[in-house]
DNA sequence: GCAAAAATGATAGTAATACTATTAACTTTG
DNA sequence: CAAAGTTAATAGTATTACTATCATTTTTGC
């Protein structure tokens, strides 16, 4: 994918982030090495001090353009949603086949990245290493529903239903779209962490593609009417 | 489901705590309040200093069972799935239709629990609500690879691997049991905690048993050879 | 019934985490 | 070039996630 554009800037919603990190070069820092020590670490043990120590500058000034830790996960969260509803766009624009659309939905949902983009000098792979192994925990706890009430998970959202509308467009007698993409996305998730951690969870195949393919049939079949 | 037998104890790999929760008193309120807890607060709240305030213990004496609270919540789901096995085996014993064994075992996997069991003191009905929302941090961490040395996530493997063999059964062609299985069972977790969190993100339906039915659906329609 | 062993209680202490507050220095902008 | 805004430097607090120690109670094996 050649980038034409430059002027393309993620939206995220406001509430997540005190002060846009992507308007000095001290919170790009944070941006970028906080997407490699939570790769690197993990988000239990990613804090704000390391990261202060990581880019040399006080935990203090960190915390001036995120609240805490959650906050700056959301926000990398929607970060990551936003750019692939942008790649969604991107992809399906001027695709007739409302079946074609789905297959590069599901194709966009499923695989991961190759080459390494670099958007707005954020490293996307590591980003999405990042959402594969950390982003359920932004919504699987007790401050969810203020989160959503917030917008944390807009961006989300509208990537879902999106793609709810392609498989409306296939096939609108199917009454579960949100589910299945979500299934999808989720799953495809966990089988790559699955791949390389737990392998008698998933069933790893040497050949490009297993994944998406997989689901990519699970879904064509599944919205299919019997 | 009636017991007839009340002999039968789940047996969870011994590396996942100090000194066996269900061999004494005070092991067993941990086990019971732990998951309580947990259930109510969430698992980051949740402190092995406020279960002690609970059970008028101190702290350290709780652990004297668990290492420490990633480890009794590895526990907690080494023991969710050795029940599920249990289930399993008594849900598809004496039925010879290997479909419908599966039918079974799908039902088992999606389906939340209505009246509230109680195997052994445990509130299983909490323990599923815990296992829905905080198993998927069991393992997304960097210890994942120590923990399933150490056989944290036998008894969850062993579950899928029974349910891939109904699948063999059924289509003996199917090369993608295990990825099938976790992608329902996982899925199911995460929409059941959509619908009540993040609408948005399924499609809830008023009828009994939809989610059952849409991975059931979803299930005989993909391993179907087309 | 009693001594030894085991389990639990009570208390204290430590390093790290997740912040908040304050003041000084530096940079940007009108 | 002054005012406003941003960052640095430092300090401090409550809580967390433990570990250690010793006294007390309970269990058990003879």
């Amino acid at each position: 994918m050649i980038n034409l554009i430059t002027s393309v800037k993620i939206a995220i919603n406001s509430n997540l982030y005190l002060k846009d990190p992507e308007s000095s070069d001290l919170g790009l820092k944070i941006l970028h090495k906080g997407i490699d020590l939570i790769n690197a670490y993990g988000f239990e043990a990613f804090t704000f001090r390391k990261l202060g120590l990581e880019i040399q500058s006080p935990e203090a000034s960190i915390y001036r353009y995120f609240e805490n830790k959650h906050k700056f996960l959301l926000y990398l969260n929607a970060w990551y949603w936003g750019w692939m509803e942008y790649r969604l766009l991107l992809a399906t624009s001027n695709v007739v086949s409302a079946e074609k659309r789905l297959e590069k939905a599901v194709f966009l949902m499923t695989e991961g990245l190759q080459n390494d983009p670099n958007f707005h000098g954020v490293n996307i792979v590591k980003l999405q290493e990042v959402v594969v192994a950390e982003a359920s925990k932004s919504f699987l706890n007790k401050q969810v529903d203020k989160a959503n009430q917030e917008g944390a998970y807009q961006s989300y959202k509208d990537f879902v239903s999106n793609v709810a509308s392609i498989i409306n467009e296939v096939n609108p007698q199917y009454k579960y779209p949100s589910m299945l993409i979500t299934t999808v996305i989720e799953g495809a998730h966990q089988q790559r962490f699955f791949a390389e951690h737990l392998p008698r969870l998933t069933n790893k195949q040497a050949k490009p593609h297993y994944l998406s393919k997989f689901y990519m049939d699970l879904v064509l079949k599944t919205i299919k009417t019997n």
